[in-house]
DNA sequence: CGTATTTTGTTTAGCGTCGGCACAAAGTCA
DNA sequence: TGACTTTGTGCCGACGCTAAACAAAATACG
C-alpha cells in the first residue's frame, strides 16, 4: 500500500531546496500527517532520490525524540548541465540540491558555429556521465540569448556571432541523442534550453540569495547588454513566448547614446561593462572579457576619482532602470549579477537610495537589493530546469 | 457517497466563465470521467450554484444523445459589488457568470470623505440585497487608486481628494458589518478591495475580450494618469505588495512635461485625457469629465486636422509605452480601456504598427491589441474578486 | 420503419491516497 | 526513575476518484 503519491513532488522539492531537514518539518511544510510524511520519505528513499540518516541527530538544547536527517542522496541520479557564454562553454553533472558532482574543464573557444559548440559541450557532458557511471535524468543548456518558446530558437545571440534564430533546442536535443545521453527508459533524455540570466535567477531562487522570495527579480550584465529574469512563486516567468524580462530597453538616460533598438539611452547600452569602461575613460583591450576588465578596474582603482565617478554614474542609471521595473513588477527582492553585482557591492547604499527615491512606493517599503551568491548560477540553473520534471512528478520521471 | 469534491471549484469556474456549456465538455475540460463530472454537476446544482436543464438541447447537425445545458443558477446567490470613481459611486448585485442582477442608480457626488462614501455605497448595496432577498456570499470594492496589500490602504487616491493611505479595506469591512451584509453563517461577508484597473482586467479576462488569454495586459486611462494590470493564468498579478503594474511612469517622451514622480515625459502625463485635450489645443471645461470631453472630441471632430494630429501623437507615445511593457512582460494579448480604447478604435493600425516597431520581437509575432468590451468592467471585476473564494472552494464558502 | 451507431448520462464496484488514532521509540527534565 | 515531549509507525476507514458495464436519447441508414 504505497502512500503519499500526490505529495511526492512537493516533498522532493522541499528536500531539494533544503527546506525539509527532517521528517518532522516535512510534515509541517507539506501540511500532512506524520504518517504520510513518513511514507513519502520512505518512497523517495526507495527511489534513490533522498537519504534518511540511520542514526538520529539530536539538535542541541531541545527535548523530545531526536529526528533523522533528510538529505539529497549522495550517489543519486544527476542531470547534465551545459552553458555557452561569450568566451567558450562549460559542462557539468549536477545532482539534487544543486550539488555539482563533476565538472569538465571550462573550454575557451569562441563559439562560432552553434551546432559544433553544442555538440562539443554535450560531448564533454556525456564523457563525465560515462566516467562517473551515474544515472542521468535530464539535461539543460544555458545560452546568452533570448530563447523563443515553444520553438526553442535563439533570437539574439549577439555576442556569440551566431545567426539569429538558431534552433538551439533542436540542436541540443539532437546532440543528446547523438552522444547517447539516455535516461532510465533507454531513450535520450529530454533537453531544456533557456536564457542564461533566466536560469541563473532560477538557481539563485532555489539555492542562493533568492531563497524564499515570492517575487524575485534578477538583473545582470556580463558582456554587452543587460538581462533580466523574474521568478514568481518558484516558477520562472518567461512570458507567453519566452521573451519576457527583456529589460535592456528601458530608458535610463534620455540624452544617452543611440541603441540598436532605435531609441537612445537604453539600460542595455548605458549600464553594461562597456558603458562603465567608457565612462571611466578607459579603452577596453581585447585580451580579457569586458566584465573582467571592468571588475578589475572597480576593485583595484576605485579610489581613482574618475573610476568612482563612472561607477556612480552607472549606479544612478541602473537605479533608474530598477525603479522602473519595481513600479511594474513590485518584486519583494532584487538580485544583481555580473558587473551590476560588483557595482552594488562597491556602494550598496547609493543604489538602494536611487531605487527607493525613483520608485513610486520606494519610501514606504523599499525592496531589498542583494548580490547573487551562487557560483556558476547559470549552469546550476540549467540543471534546475532539467530537474523540474522530476520535482513535478518523481514517479513519472523515473519510469 | 458524495463524489467530486476536489474538482468542485474548477468545475464551477468553467460554468462561471461559460467554458462548460454541458456535462460532456465539463468532462473534457476537467480531464475526469463522465461519472465524476456528472457527480460534480449534481453537487453544484444541489448547492444552488448552477442549473442543469431538465430538457436536453440538441445542437443542429450532430448525432448522439443530446446534452443537458449547464448554466449559472438564475436565482442563485450574489455578491455585492461597489465602485468609487472620480465623479461618484455605484453599487450592484452580481451573480455568477458576471450577471448584474440589480443596480443602484449611479450616484454623482464628489467623494470627499472616504468613510462617508464607502458607507453610502455599501448602504446602497445593502438596500439592493434587502429588496432582492437573495443570499450574499461576498463583497468587492473597486477604487481608482493603488491599494497596498495586505493592509488595504489607498496609496494614491489622487482624483478622489482622499488622504493618501486611507484604510479602504478596513472602512469597507466596517461598513459591511454596519449595514448588516451577512453571509450564510450570519457573520458579515468578507470584503475585498482593489484597484479599478486591476479589477477591470480580471473581469475582462473572465467575461470579456480577455477570455482565454494566458498573459493578459490591460492598460487604461479614465481621468488623470494611466493604470495597468496583468492577469497571469487567470489570477491577478498584483506583485508582492499589491503595487505592481504602476505603468504610468515609463518614459515615452524624453523631452516631455515634468511629472510629479520627478521625471519628465511619463506615460501618466503624456497619454491621459488631459494630455490629449491639450495636444488638440482645447482647454478642458469643468462641467463633464475629462474622459467624456476627450471622447466627444475624438468622435465628433476626428476630421479636424488638429484633433487627428493630437490623436496620432498620443497613440505614438502610448505605443512606445506598450512596447516597453511588451518587452518586459511578453503578454499574449493587450486590452485597452478608457481613452486608450477610443484611440485604438479611431486608428487600430497605427497603434499596432508602433508597438510592433518598437518592441523587440514585435515583428516576428506581434501582440493582439484589443478594446475592452465589458460595460462596467471595474464593477464586474470587484464582483469577480468577491466570488474568488467561492470559485476556489464552493463547499467552504457556503458553509 | 426498424436497427445500427453515436454520444451522453448513470450505476456499481473497487482502488489509491490520505487523515485519525493508538502505540512505540528515544530523548530531556525534575 | 518516572513524567513529559517530540518523532516515527501500523492499522483502519473515509473520501475522491477511475473503470467498466449499463441505460438513454438522438441521428444514420438500409
Amino acid at each position: 500500500m504505497e502512500r503519499g503519491r500526490g505529495a511526492l513532488g512537493p516533498a522532493l522539492e522541499l528536500v531539494h531546496t533544503g527546506r525539509a531537514p527532517t521528517r518532522a518539518v516535512l510534515t509541517a511544510e507539506l501540511g500532512v500527517t506524520r504518517a504520510t510524511a513518513g511514507a513519502v520519505a520512505a518512497e523517495l528513499e526507495a527511489l534513490g532520490l533522498i537519504r534518511v540518516d540511520a542514526r538520529p541527530t539530536a539538535p542541541a538544547g531541545s527535548q523530545g525524540r531526536p529526528s533523522h536527517r533528510l538529505s539529497v542522496a549522495p550517489d543519486g541520479p544527476v542531470v547534465l548541465a551545459a552553458q555557452i557564454h561569450a568566451d567558450g562553454y562549460r559542462a557539468a553533472l549536477v545532482g539534487l540540491g544543486g550539488r555539482v558532482v563533476a565538472t569538465a574543464p571550462g573550454c575557451m573557444t569562441v563559439p562560432a558555429d552553434p551546432s559544433h559548440i553544442i555538440d562539443a559541450v554535450v560531448g564533454a557532458g556525456a564523457g563525465l556521465l560515462r566516467s562517473s557511471g551515474r544515472r542521468c535524468l535530464g539535461a539543460g543548456l544555458a545560452v546568452p540569448s533570448a530563447i523563443a518558446e515553444p520553438d526553442g530558437t535563439a533570437l539574439n545571440p549577439l555576442h556569440l556571432s551566431w545567426p539569429a534564430g538558431a534552433p538551439v533546442h533542436e540542436l541540443f536535443t539532437e546532440a543528446l541523442a547523438k552522444c547517447g545521453v539516455t535516461g532510465p527508459t533507454g531513450a535520450p533524455v529530454p533537453g531544456v534550453t533557456g536564457n542564461d540570466v533566466n536560469l541563473a535567477a532560477l538557481a539563485e531562487h532555489r539555492h542562493g540569495a533568492g531563497r524564499g522570495a515570492r517575487h524575485l527579480l534578477c538583473v545582470a550584465t556580463g558582456h554587452r547588454g543587460v538581462g533580466g529574469a523574474l521568478v514568481l512563486d518558484g516558477r520562472l516567468h518567461s512570458g507567453s513566448s519566452g521573451l519576457a524580462l527583456e529589460v535592456g530597453h528601458l530608458t535610463v538616460n534620455p540624452a544617452g547614446v543611440p541603441c540598436h533598438c532605435g531609441s537612445r539611452g537604453c539600460l542595455d547600452v548605458e549600464t553594461d561593462p562597456l558603458a562603465f569602461l567608457t565612462a571611466a575613460g578607459r579603452t577596453p583591450g581585447p585580451e580579457v572579457s569586458l566584465l573582467q576588465q571592468s571588475r578589475d578596474l572597480l576593485r583595484t582603482e576605485y579610489a581613482d576619482p574618475s573610476v568612482r565617478a563612472a561607477a556612480e554614474l552607472i549606479v544612478d542609471r541602473l537605479g533608474l532602470g530598477l525603479a522602473g521595473l519595481v513600479n511594474i513588477l513590485n518584486p519583494d527582492r532584487i538580485l544583481l549579477g555580473g558587473l551590476h553585482r560588483e557595482l552594488l557591492e562597491a556602494d550598496p547604499e547609493r543604489l538602494r537610495a536611487v531605487v527607493a527615491d525613483r520608485s513610486l512606493w520606494g519610501r514606504s517599503g523599499s525592496v531589498p537589493i542583494l548580490a547573487c551568491t551562487l557560483d556558476f548560477n547559470s549552469l546550476i540553473g540549467a540543471a534546475e530546469a532539467a530537474w523540474q520534471p522530476v520535482l513535478d512528478d518523481p514517479l513519472a520521471a523515473l519510469a
